[in-house]
DNA sequence: GTCTATAAATGGATAGAC
DNA sequence: GTCTATCCATTTATAGAC
């Protein structure tokens, strides 16, 4: 992929995460990357296709911070732990929040294909997630009630909502509650 | 206050929670009542306005929930209950979730005074659940780890974000994930 | 309180030159 | 690939008549 596009695409993330999808421009985009609106235009024909292409982005960096802990051997505590690090690292600025949470709270204004790769993006973070409880509580390194999937919702749920909750009461609210929840879910 | 603007804020709650702030109209409102747009405009003059209204209204649903526990004689659990008896009739829908959770995620995006009022809604929010909790573990009826106020905010984070996700993948994953919360709550 | 009409700004998107 | 210029729809908001 172009550099160009790269570039676009770092800019619109930060943007998104920041304000959400509707809340963002191509003016915005121009002005931050000093190109014309119809030069991003150029990238991505319409906003529909930006949001698709942001969606198969947050795939593949949750994929590959997956591969980065299996390739360490991580247990699956840590890598839970990885995960909140990069949570935190959003929670930090004071501004961003979490990717599905953004889209899930503006789901019904999504295009339709955002809307799609939406469902597919946590489709996939919870059968990664789901998978990872299944291995900690396997090895005994992780305790708690009920299936592997409904407690994946659980943890999902919790990191979007404190990373929500975070911007609007700052970073040591997601430090909060991620104690609360890992002291519930370590065995 | 005059019976239309209840109207009015009764179309603009569904709207909002429904779609987030910056995703409805003055035009939205306006086709749903029946009147002009400048007929809006007459009873909430801006968009900031109206959604310090909605604010206020939030707060004053939340409070009137709570005296109703009070009344009743609630215990912490049953007052739980009556919270999340809320939030199922929310996620039921399909299409609506936490008024919390949506003007968090859009907070960036949102007008000033609208903001300072969803400071203010979601302090009094954590103090009544934070109060509940106190209650609660007092009573021997509620178990759980750290301070009442970081347990607050773990509840407030896991019900938006449950009730988000619940919008994307379904009402029973709103139910899942509070049935998880509740069986780690209760001593 | 409600209407029609309209302003002023901004949104996404396209045409066509360079 | 990037630009200028422009189109068209929509948005918030106001003016002024009824």
């Amino acid at each position: 992929m172009s550099n160009r596009k790269e570039q676009i695409l770092d800019v619109a993330q930060d943007l998104l995460l920041r304000r959400g999808f509707s809340a963002f421009s191509y003016q915005d985009l121009s002005d931050a990357l000093g190109i014309a609106k119809a030069s991003v235009h150029h990238h991505f024909a319409s906003k529909e296709d930006l949001g698709v292409a942001l969606c198969e982005r947050f795939m593949a960096q949750n994929a590959s911070l997956a591969a980065e802990c299996e390739a360490r051997g991580d247990s699956a505590l840590a890598m839970f732990d990885a995960f909140v690090e990069r949570g935190n690292s959003l929670a930090a600025t004071g501004e961003h929040c979490c990717p599905g949470g953004v889209l899930q709270a503006e789901y019904n204004a999504l295009p339709p294909r955002v809307r799609e790769k939406t469902n597919e993006l946590f489709a996939a973070s919870h059968r990664m997630i789901e998978a990872m409880l299944a291995r900690g509580r396997e090895a005994g390194e992780l305790s708690f009630a009920g299936s592997t999937s409904d407690q994946a919702w659980l943890l999902m749920s919790t990191m979007h909502g404190a990373l929500l909750s975070s911007r609007v009461h700052g970073a040591p609210v997601f430090d909060a509650v991620v104690r609360q929840l890992r002291s519930s879910l370590v065995a």
